[in-house]
DNA sequence: TTTCAGTTGGTCAG
DNA sequence: CTGACCAACTGAAA
């Protein structure tokens, strides 16, 4: 009597740090398999070549250790194996150590993942072992998405909607439940990888320079996360921070990362029907802390600790609930699922675009504006042009207002309050990043939003790359939206939300005393205020303070004064009317396209082609 | 061709 | 709190 071949299965975990609701997940256990490896590799791309601050580098662990945990749970024989070399490099080394059969994954579109997995997947061919790669990221399959819209990025929700209306009338599938029991793993002895050759990072099929760590600011001792394969203590553990030169000091966020804290956050808002029907973002505060206004699931939807499907089939079911009762729900795009149609559509414009999706330089749906920062060219930088940075510096000034914009001492309470806010806790609320952001770009310091964007990916937990890069396009106006006019006022707009200031007291606590009258424009209180509240309005932030006491910087700028500039600024780029892919934007002559004419004329539209 | 809507502006009058 | 106006964008519908 013949025995079955034996199925060996290496899960590989990327987008989905959880057990429920997963499509992948559940086809790997589908398979019945006599051995079940859950694996999770570091990739160096992720750790050297994207900005990743303290803050998401502890929520990613914590939500490793969570799952680990969960595993172990289901069966002590099991864990998460966490295998420290690049997965090109990596894996034909342990589908030949372990006997691998099947190696199934969840389906990441983004432009560097396809590059990557496409590898694994032909490396995977070649050594005969069967590869399932299930869509479970998204409520849809994101490049059916992309189909259904005609393949073109899709650029309005009502385009979206339209799409999906034509993947099962617009409702994802129903989440699956977790697993009841996992197959075991090899033994202990077999499982050991001492015998196999460690290539340390391995950082086979990168383009770029693998030399350069983006993240070497934030690392205080040495990196060890490739020291070897199976870790300090070869036992395939989650690193601790200081394997990764992160000193634990350093991470301040509040929020926790982890599938169980994700399911119970959820369960906690889906309690509350009120909330969940009447939920509209435009009325959720940008200025609201302890507790937010909104769900704080971001982060949680980024390392997939939550299912978006899971999400999106509790609220429904609550606002179904409300329907029958004949109470009212807020309805698309500012309720809860439109929230979560917006992710769909900014990673069908990702998915449609491809690579260039996440700059200016070569990508069609964006508009060139003519900023200051702009990014290099990938020509200038292949050849080593400027001393390290990824931009040019054509004004000082203009690099001087993004430093302090970054680090929030920009003298504007209400975006230094949001940029501190961003640094210490890696979340701040949509609209306060609408604030910061329009600041930085169209309305205020005329800043490329590639500049803003990277801040962002370095700092936000919840940092997913096509919403990021979407979002910055959005309140750029250089794709997505395009009322340019339509200007946050860094004084106005945080003012209309909170009139007492509490947010800028909280993050800028040296203002915590100023008279609500003044807190969004300390500059204006007079010195005798400003003496009796303990702190002065002077400097440029450089101190915090001098030999009086506590100061808070002057603004950086008049900003009504900038408003107008950029405001005019605008409506010439528009009417220049270039983008990403021109031949302009790519060979740098764009700079003649934006003078004004010799009769002093605006320059003509260009032609759509 | 014109009209109108577009997730989330600011200001001022009533 | 609501609505008109500001000066004016794009893309889809009429």
């Amino acid at each position: 009597m013949p025995t079955a071949k034996p199925k060996i299965v290496l899960y590989w975990h990327r987008t989905d740090l959880r057990l429920h609701d997963s499509p992948a997940l559940n086809a790997a256990l589908s398979l019945n398999p006599t051995t079940f490896i859950p694996i999770w590799t570091w990739d160096p791309h992720y750790v050297y070549k994207s900005r990743v601050g303290p803050n998401r580098w502890s929520f990613l662990l914590e939500s490793q250790k969570a799952l680990s945990t969960s595993y172990s749970n289901l069966n002590p024989r099991q864990q998460l194996w966490l295998i420290r070399e690049a997965p090109q490099s990596v894996l034909p080394k342990l589908w030949n150590a372990w006997g691998v059969t099947h190696l199934v994954f969840e389906k990441d579109e983004d432009a560097y993942a396809r590059e990557r997995d496409g590898a694994v997947v032909r490396l995977a061919e070649e050594a005969g072992v069967e590869v399932i790669v299930k869509s479970g990221r998204t409520l849809f399959d994101v490049d059916e998405i992309v189909r259904k819209n005609g393949g073109k990025p899709t650029m309005s929700m009502a385009q979206v909607e339209k799409a999906v209306e034509k993947i099962g009338n617009g409702v994802p599938e129903r989440p699956i439940d977790a697993p009841s029991s996992i197959p075991d793993p090899l033994t202990r002895d077999e499982m050991d990888l001492k015998g196999v050759k460690h290539d340390g990072r391995g950082d086979v099929g990168s383009k770029s320079d693998p030399g350069t760590d983006m993240n070497a600011d934030h690392r205080s001792t040495t990196d060890k996360q490739y020291a070897g394969i199976m870790g300090p203590k070869g036992d395939f553990g989650v690193p601790a921070l200081e394997e990764i030169g992160i000193d634990p000091a350093e991470v301040q966020t509040p929020h926790r990362g982890g599938e169980n804290v994700a399911l119970e956050l959820l369960a906690g808002y889906i309690a509350d029907e009120e909330y969940i029907g009447r939920f509209e973002k435009p009325n959720t505060s940008p200025a609201a802390f302890e507790p937010q206004s909104t769900t704080l699931l971001s982060p949680h939807l980024h390392f997939g600790t939550l299912s978006v499907r899971k999400f999106w089939w509790d609220v429904q079911d609550v606002m179904e609930k409300r329907k029958k009762a004949k109470k009212s729900n807020a309805s698309i795009p500012t309720n809860l699922p439109g929230q979560l149609l917006f992710r769909e559509m900014y990673f069908a414009a990702h998915a449609a675009v491809g690579e260039p999706f996440c700059r200016t330089y070569g990508n069609p749906m964006v508009r060139f504006i003519d900023w200051h920062l702009q990014s290099k060219t990938p020509e200038d930088i292949a050849h080593g042009e400027g001393e390290g940075k990824l931009y040019e510096v054509d004004s000082d000034e203009a690099e001087v207002w993004f430093l302090r914009w970054k680090e929030g001492r920009t003298g504007f309470p209400w975006i230094d309050a949001l940029m501190r806010q961003l640094k210490q806790e890696g979340w701040i609320h949509h609209l306060g990043r609408h604030s910061v952001a329009c600041f930085l770009t169209r309305g205020g310091c005329y800043v490329s939003w590639e500049r803003g964007a990277e801040v962002f990916e370095e700092m936000l937990i919840d940092h997913e790359t096509a919403c990021n890069i979407g979002n910055w396009m959005w309140l750029s106006c250089t794709a997505f939206f395009a009322q340019f006019y339509r200007c946050y006022s860094p004084i106005a707009f945080g003012k209309k939300w909170d009139p007492e200031g509490n947010l800028i007291r909280r993050y800028c606590p040296e203002l915590a005393k100023f008279d609500k009258k003044y807190i969004y424009e300390p500059w204006r209180a007079p010195i005798a205020d400003q003496r009796k509240w303990g702190c002065r309005v002077t400097g440029d932030g450089s101190s915090s303070t001098n030999e009086d006491g506590k100061i808070y910087p002057k603004p950086m700028f008049d900003f009504d004064e900038r408003r107008t500039i950029c405001l005019d600024a605008m409506k010439n780029a528009y009417h220049v009317g270039l983008h990403g892919n021109d031949k302009e934007v790519k060979d740098g002559s764009w700079r003649k396209a934006f003078g004004l004419d010799e009769d002093g004329k605006r320059p003509k539209k260009k032609q759509k082609t």
